[in-house]
DNA sequence: AAGAATGTTATGTA
DNA sequence: CTACATAACATTCT
């Protein structure tokens, strides 16, 4: 489930419940027991979110590095939680509650050099105030890759998974397909801003929804999953009606609307 | 209940 | 060297 804002939406969530508090770390399965060994009844000091990577810092001066991928999952449990199921990665528990971590790509022990090495190869994370939008718009004008791949492209700009990629460059009128060198340096912006602009708006609710109920023509409250994007996994453009393209880029479903996003 | 899914990385092939 | 495709890994939901 996991783009740029349920990462930051966790960082926010994690450091209000656990920074500067003792935490009880468990791992069962040991599938992480060094770590937990190492960190049991450790104070944490920070949780940083850069793109969709998490770094929790700790007073021992470790890091641990936690990379949801495609499956992982955190889940909150108020006061006293529930024995860890089996799958539970990583358990960080105060006496307000707990934290649990299933199915993450990575959940490792690092230190600071670990942190940088992942950091150099991250492009600007629009959810982030340090973050300089002509790196994107550079990286992009100077690309032949196609937008839509650049967009996924953690190294040209940080966050950004298949369902953004998919509604942003809907958004912007822009095909997927289109070469980066191709778009105008106005679109290229514009396409930061809107990025930036939905994973806001995705930390704020909890979700993804690019979709207006006014433009759909239904009631807030009946809309439901499958109302919530345009093109991203439709059958038909949820704003002009027209057939979506679906292909395949790297492993990936693209999505499109040939009529909405002209050029290829 | 098989299949699909909001990811990344390493390795193979053209 | 680049640019692809494919596999591997993780789990839950429909």
């Amino acid at each position: 489930m996991p783009e740029g804002h349920t990462i930051h939406r966790a960082a926010t969530e994690h450091r209000g419940l656990l920074a500067g508090r003792e935490v009880e770390v468990r791992s069962p399965q040991g599938r992480f027991a060094d770590g937990a060994r190492l960190l049991d009844g450790r104070r944490l000091d920070d949780v940083e979110a850069h793109g969709k990577h998490l770094f929790y810092r700790w007073d021992t001066g470790d890091i641990v590095h936690v990379h949801l991928g495609l499956f992982g999952k955190f889940r909150r449990h108020e006061g006293t939680p529930p024995e860890p199921r089996p799958t539970t990665r990583l358990r960080m528990a105060v006496p307000a509650g707990a934290i649990d971590l299933t199915g993450p790509t990575a959940c490792a022990l690092m230190d600071e050099g670990g942190r940088e090495r992942i950091l150099t190869r991250l492009g600007p994370d629009p959810l982030r105030d340090d973050a300089d939008p002509e790196r994107f718009v550079r990286r992009v004008l100077r690309s032949r890759a196609p937008v839509g791949t650049l967009l996924m492209d953690q190294s040209v700009i940080a966050g950004v998974g298949n369902v953004y990629r998919a509604e942003s460059l809907f958004a912007r009128g822009i095909h997927p397909s289109r070469e980066g060198r191709d778009l105008t340096e106005d679109e290229a912006r514009a396409l930061w801003d809107t990025v930036r602009e939905m994973l806001r708006d995705g930390v704020r609710r909890g979700r993804i929804i690019t979709t207006s109920p006014h433009e759909l023509g239904i009631p807030r409250s009946r809309m439901r999953r499958g109302d919530r994007t345009y093109v991203y996994r439709q059958d038909a453009c949820r704003r002009c009606g027209g057939p979506v393209e679906r292909w395949t880029v790297a492993g990936r479903n693209a999505f499109a609307c040939p009529a909405c996003q002209p050029g290829r």
